[in-house]
DNA sequence: CCAGTTCTGTACTGAGTTGTCAAGAACGAC
DNA sequence: GTCGTTCTTGACAACTCAGTACAGAACTGG
């Protein structure tokens, strides 16, 4: 019995997610918020409290999105889990995060992970930024260990390597292809990068 | 036969450096810089041009400094050569550059390579940012690469591996320790992932 | 059709920011 | 000591921004 809210709340909080991967957040004023939401100053208040609320809620639902789409991305018959490291390497350079829903970013510099550059900017200073980002990590982190550890089952990796160290380094090479990409390296280059990553993977002793 | 200055311009921009680091670029007014650097603003601009001249002409020392103490820091004899490039991981680690006279970061988020840290925040819309980064990139890029040249010649890593891709391999985990670093994780992490990192760098094949 | 409730748009305020300007300070030449 | 040059300081005007307040719009139950 009241006025419908017309707009979609997750439809605003992405087009935000694209602005402040643009811009950044002390880049971004409210007013481009609401440009860019297409959302008025006062319900942009009253519904997200502020700058701060709508960063924080834009990482939250950028974290589900992960949540949901990177154990769907990297599970499966262990046969497989080769490709599916492979793959997730290789798409590291295009930075389309493993949810199949995001469009693909306007440029490479807006393709980062979303969490990780906000905790580059403002993690220091917002340790809500921090603890969000955070947890994008972890479950990228357990995604990538299983599937190492399926990996490790079909033979195709080393098992005496440790899967959590290998997750965590892989990580950290996504994490570093975003900043080499945002140096402005050309796709080409980067493709190299993840391929010469992948064949360093620990095999196997030979038997 | 006029009034001489009384700040020193690299002392200055360092200052300037240490404040962009922590705040970001977006996130830190020309009053900000006054106070870090003790100028006023009218010398400010002035001398260099606002901020955004500030922060490219701390770049451009930045690289500097960069472009003299990398080669320092990772040339020497084929001997040594492994060496080098696990000091050079692990220094990652603490987030201290190759430059000898840089001081070691308050915290690991303003720990970054600067270049990067700039590059991703403002390189999109900055092309003569991007420019800086990408030199501050290449000096890097060269050292490591004639580093790991030295290692293959002295048969500590395979000589089939091409020597450019390793090195950008390499340079990408030590950006992505950045990344990693700033999510909050412990230096005992981010020194684990150095190690792992370290490991499994292409040996010659067994003889 | 009316009343009640919730949402939307806009105008406003106070704080913070940028870039400029003019007056004064420090020095060397003469 | 005086003058000209260059640097420094502090103040100032124009602007932007975050956050608030209020009036009106949209909708539903009765």
């Amino acid at each position: 019995m009241a006025r419908p809210r017309s707009f979609d709340r997750d439809h605003v909080l992405h087009a935000a997610e694209r602005q402040f991967r643009t811009t950044g957040y002390n880049g971004t004023s409210v007013d481009d918020i609401s440009a860019a939401t297409g959302m008025g100053r006062g319900s942009l208040y009253a519904t997200f409290d502020g700058k701060h609320g709508v960063l924080h809620q834009a990482m939250s639902v950028y974290f589900t999105r992960l949540a949901q789409g990177a154990p769907k991305a990297l599970a499966g018959p262990d046969e497989s889990a080769m490709e599916r490291l492979h793959a997730y390497l290789l798409r590291a350079v295009h930075g389309v995060p493993l949810a199949a829903d995001v469009p693909p970013a306007p440029d490479r510099a807006a393709a980062a992970c979303f969490a990780a550059k906000m905790a580059m900017e403002v993690g220091a200073s917002d340790s809500e930024v921090k603890r969000l980002a955070n947890d994008c990590f972890s479950v990228l982190m357990t995604a990538v260990a299983d599937c190492v550890r399926a990996a490790q089952r079909n033979g195709d990796l080393d098992p005496d390597a440790d899967p959590d160290d290998l997750a965590y380094l892989l990580l950290t090479i996504v994490r570093g292809t975003d900043v080499v990409g945002a140096y402005g390296h050309s796709p080409a280059r980067l493709t190299s990068i993840a391929e010469s990553a992948f064949a360093l993977l620990p095999r196997p002793r030979h038997r």
